[in-house]
DNA sequence: AAGAGCTATGTTAGCGCTGTCATTCTACAT
DNA sequence: ATGTAGAATGACAGCGCTAACATAGCTCTT
């Protein structure tokens, strides 16, 4: 028994060479042809790609692009894929890349920013044409990292702070704001506000201090909360609103951290037979593509996630190299 | 104004002899250290991660793959993102590789079968360990590349024809057919249908034929249908149970190709004031969240997408080369 | 006729790492 | 002493491809 054999050679895998020397011409010119580079005669391209659909070749891009010191590979670092939110940003992406060779290579934090270190520098690891982040909350190592790989990077959904190089997104805090003094425009005095574990989600939290910014402002505040100790839900919304209702502060206006907790919300009202809108306001946060199904339309901020992630990946293959002067995007 | 200078001279990029050098050790020695492989003194461990840490350096995998002949990615193929299905899919892939470091690489078909087999031949460039697409449905040349590749292939969320390595899902055919016989069993007989575009989901076909088999035996048939020329979503759904019911042939109960579509149904229902169950029964497929924070409970089948995910990525992992035996999951 | 300016192809030298096979240096048994 | 196993390290030769620079063979100038 030969130990040697190492490879289940019943398909030895087709290399460039292989190729070329079946086709009777040289390496480069092959590599040419696969990457439509160069001029190459019509009869020498016929040639070899005969050999090629006959061998069934595929190029090899690990040895492609380390020779080339270039990767078509697009780093992505979201939270979580469990809220509705990064599907759609990554919706974006992938909309954004159609077209492009880039191939997005994604990696999930758990909003932990530990995690995100670890993702980095896998992800980095890979030589990524450019590198998609959610949010500002990094380590110093991964900040570290990005900004002396020289290639793009974009943050996204937020801008209050200073990016590293791109951000994507809307102020939280200008959001939270703009609600409520939407919300006191329109008469209402007595808020209410229906939450979700902040730790998680530092912007929600921004949100609540834009809005009691403009309540104070205006010689208001929030007079009854419900928070949930855990991530935002539907059925998270519905339970909190509930128990809001049943505060003996009565509010005229529901605040949500989000859209899912406000659609619990609605939920709450159609069920327990509160008029919505006259009895109760409600507003939520993000613009999901359901609340325009509900019977009820929802008020709410409209975050565009869609477009958060499509314009993220247009501003990075605007111009592939790092610009020294950062770049804002507000989707607001 | 130089316009030679292509590369942003202040970062020059570290590499694994410049760490060996100044750790004055061999390349072979850092690259041990960095894979944690191989018997180290713990001398030069910490002499060389110093160093390590001080230049910041990154190990890149393109040139260890390419030196190896592996690499830790998992290519997947998936035909959108806009459905809530294929993000779960995701999560579940994602929950899968945890702990490994495995990368996975997506991309998307819009259920196109041409697009996929580009998209193969693109995520087969990299090598990747193991693929994972949705669907039986491909190009004969994207199904060969798969099979000659050698690396495990897992296709999701059907079981019902002969895969190619690995099948996770769960019968289509059944869920319509048993669906059926549940709602034959509960009482209904007069069978309504809202439907969205079949040419593009050819599962909620298969379960529309699974139903009507269930109906015919029972000598029964779908008496009504409303279909959308168009893909699922909730708004859809609203409107074409609207239609539905305008249709002089009354039914006792709605199926719906899906759970998008069911959720509109019953806010159609709300909106007009019809009785949920009474008056008109909704039964739906996909088993999404959402349903269960509805004011009202909805049926619906439930296809465990997530599991779907986690499972195809545990059945990969259990063992990376291909075996000759197939392997079927029923997550049904 | 000698060049200039193309197009089409080839030669050479790595990219940054890892597999393989040494080699050196202990420690311990014979 | 002599051997022998194991631990720690190193030398070397690629992995499969591409950038950069030739080199031919043309057609067109002047």
């Amino acid at each position: 028994m030969k130990e040697r054999s190492r490879l289940p050679e019943h398909k030895a895998k087709v290399t460039l060479s292989e190729v070329a020397k079946l086709a009777d011409v040289s390496e480069i010119t092959v590599s040419r042809i696969m990457r439509n580079k160069g001029p190459i005669s019509d009869s020498t391209r016929e040639k070899v790609m005969a050999v090629v659909n006959r061998l069934g070749y595929v190029p090899n891009r690990i040895a492609g692009s380390l020779a080339s010191a270039t990767s078509n590979i697009i780093g992505v670092a979201i939270p979580s894929l469990s809220n509705i939110v990064f599907p759609e940003v990554l919706r974006g992406i992938h909309a954004g890349l159609k077209g492009t060779d880039f191939q997005p290579v994604v990696g999930v934090t758990d909003y932990n920013i530990d995690t995100e270190e670890t993702l980095v520098r896998s992800l980095m690891a890979w030589k990524p044409a450019a590198m998609i982040l959610a949010g500002f909350d990094h380590t110093d190592p991964a900040r570290q990292i990005l900004l002396q790989s020289g290639i793009r990077v974009a943050e996204l959904m937020d801008i209050d702070p200073e990016p590293i190089d791109i951000a994507v997104g809307l102020s939280h805090r200008s959001a939270g704001y703009d609600s409520g003094r939407h919300l006191i425009e329109r008469g209402y005095r007595r808020f209410g506000y229906v939450g979700h574990n902040w730790s998680a989600d530092k912007r929600a939290k921004v949100r609540y201090d834009g809005l009691c910014q403009a309540l104070s402002e205006a010689g208001l505040s929030v007079i009854a909360h419900s928070i949930v100790d855990g991530p935002s839900s539907t059925l998270a919304g519905r339970e909190m609103t509930a128990n809001l209702l049943a505060d003996k502060t009565a509010v005229d206006v529901a605040v949500y951290s989000n859209d899912d907790m406000a659609i619990g919300g609605v939920f709450h009202c159609l069920g327990a037979g509160i008029a919505l809108r006259q009895k109760l306001a409600i507003f939520g946060f993000n613009g999901l593509e359901l609340g325009d199904a509900l019977p009820v339309t929802l008020s709410t901020v409209r975050s565009n996630r869609f477009l958060i992630g499509k314009i993220a990946v247009e501003k990075i293959l605007d111009n592939l190299s790092r610009r020294p002067e950062r770049c804002i995007v507000d989707t607001g």
